[in-house]
DNA sequence: TTGAAAGCGCTAACAT
DNA sequence: ATGTTAGCGCTTTCAA
């Protein structure tokens, strides 16, 4: 006993592992990130790690960057280390790799509402009522000559550019509107605007897929000699507090980023202590933020066609 | 044998606590990183990550958000999985827990040099060096009413300080220079450049403590419309690649993130494989990256004093 | 080459 | 209340 203490004192420390393989439990939860470089990830993790250590849970965080395989393999080694659970934000897998994900343990998604898959749960914003708020914003300034530079080919960015496709049909605009395919870093939506502001018949509203290409489509516009918003107006999704410095003063849609993190938490937190549970998918309604992108074109009404 | 195989595909996963307490080895290393709203962070982990597959050693990501409490916790519970060494990317540790850390394992320490602790090696750019080479610049420019806003009270923002207060000593000018209190943040370089700015004398160059705080003063500067670099020159330090953004396009001191990442991977692996090696502290030029944000000022020359 | 046994450092369930 | 023992799932050693 004595003896005990004075080991701690003289630096003993506890090994993990043989903890674990004794206890069978780790008190550990796997999270896959899709990478780093995106703040809106950081902002996820605050209110998930924040949650998680009120329920003194240790997390590994781990990042695939973006790569579907690399993904893989980080998981595998997680589920090496028999984690109690896995937090997904914005994977790359397709619904029957996350279906065997869950199989083996709890397995809680963010920013996605994935199909029913038994052991796993959801949280995420309506990502097609976001897109439809931002078209609805631009519609609502006069803008008709709306375009989409995409986010790529995965289901939260399809989403958006189903909401945008939709709003569009539902003002009747949709001979105007376009599609452009990119990705969701500023390169890409810096690509993106570029070849929309160049076109012969240009939009005067660019509804991007995230926050960091409408960041990028700011100084397409910039290098374009175009004002924002004076000429083009362009709008973000995700609400990263980078969008809201007054240099950059991005029009977006807003998530509520920590939100997401805790509420990943707690329905990940609830599985694993009821693993039968029925799976649950949160939606959660993302709201539009108007900052200086966004503004009555000068050009709303004098393109090649009218107002409506 | 066929026996083992088949149960492989049935989804046999071996448990990684198990083996790593029989081979009494873990192949992981644990890295600590500051927080995971700076970009810079995920540059350097890139290479970091890379270089650690390359070696195939797992890495466990942690984040203590620039607490040094929470850094000291989960940096216990790295320790407690009998990580085999410990990569700290701008950590808040002093010499006495650093040296405590140490002493349990290798450790390498990212972005700041160290005084000699046996077992503990850093790679880092020359921070006072770049400090003056953004000093120099500006000074080459034209300006003589050069500020500083400062990162905070750590070794690398010191040593940055140092090296401005260095600068403008070896110019002749410290008499025109000031230092105002700040950190890496957005909102601290806003509030810092605002009220430089709005000094009855203010600068016509300011040099910020990093990137993410040079973005927060070009914000600042816009907010009381000023021009930049025609009414102020701004220069950041970190080359994040946001900076490259033509609507940002920020002049600052570059540091080659990548390779600071993969450096520490190698000298984390030349440790381990010799524990009693001598201490070694890399120290990496950094390199200015001049683009838009600085530029000659036409009050350089027509400030309460002339030029030299 | 293949199989059995011991043991990694801890916790849990016992027996004292 | 205290001390002892078995065993977590693997690797490694040693015997066959």
């Amino acid at each position: 006993m004595a003896i005990l203490a004075a080991a701690h004192e003289l630096g003993y420390r506890p090994n993990a592992a043989a903890r674990s393989l004794a206890q069978r439990r780790t008190r550990t939860v796997g999270v896959l990130v899709l990478t780093l470089h995106n703040p809106v990830f950081a902002e996820i993790l605050d209110g998930l790690q924040q949650r998680l250590r009120e329920h003194e849970i240790d997390c590994m965080l781990v990042t695939g960057d973006a790569d579907p395989d690399r993904e893989r393999a980080v998981l595998e080694t997680l589920l090496d280390r028999q984690v109690e659970g896995l937090v997904l934000i914005a994977h790359r897998q397709d619904a029957g790799h996350l279906a065997q994900l869950a199989s083996e343990c709890p397995v809680t998604v963010i920013t996605r509402h994935e199909p029913a898959i038994p052991r796993l749960d959801s949280i995420a914003n309506d990502d097609a009522l976001g897109a439809r708020l931002a078209v609805q914003h631009c519609w609502e300034l006069g803008h008709r000559r709306i375009w989409h530079v995409t986010g790529g080919d995965t289901p939260v960015l399809n989403a958006r550019r189903r909401g945008y496709l939709q709003a569009m049909a539902d003002l009747g605009h949709a001979d105007v509107g376009r599609c452009i395919p990119g990705d969701i870093t500023e390169e890409s939506g810096y690509r993106g605007a570029w070849q929309a502001l160049t076109d012969p018949e240009p939009p005067t509203a660019l509804v991007m897929g995230n926050d960091l290409a409408a960041i990028g489509a700011l100084a397409a516009a910039t290098d374009l000699g175009l004002s924002v918003p004076q000429d083009v107006s362009i709008v973000g999704y995700d609400g990263i507090s980078l969008g809201g410095l007054r240099s950059i003063d991005l029009t977006t849609i807003s998530q509520p980023l920590a939100h997401l993190g805790s509420g990943a938490a707690e329905l990940l937190m609830a599985r694993i202590a009821d693993p039968a549970r029925d799976s649950q998918a949160v939606l959660i309604e993302p709201t539009l933020t108007a900052r200086g992108s966004t503004g009555p074109s000068r050009h709303a009404w004098a393109g090649s066609l009218g107002g409506s």
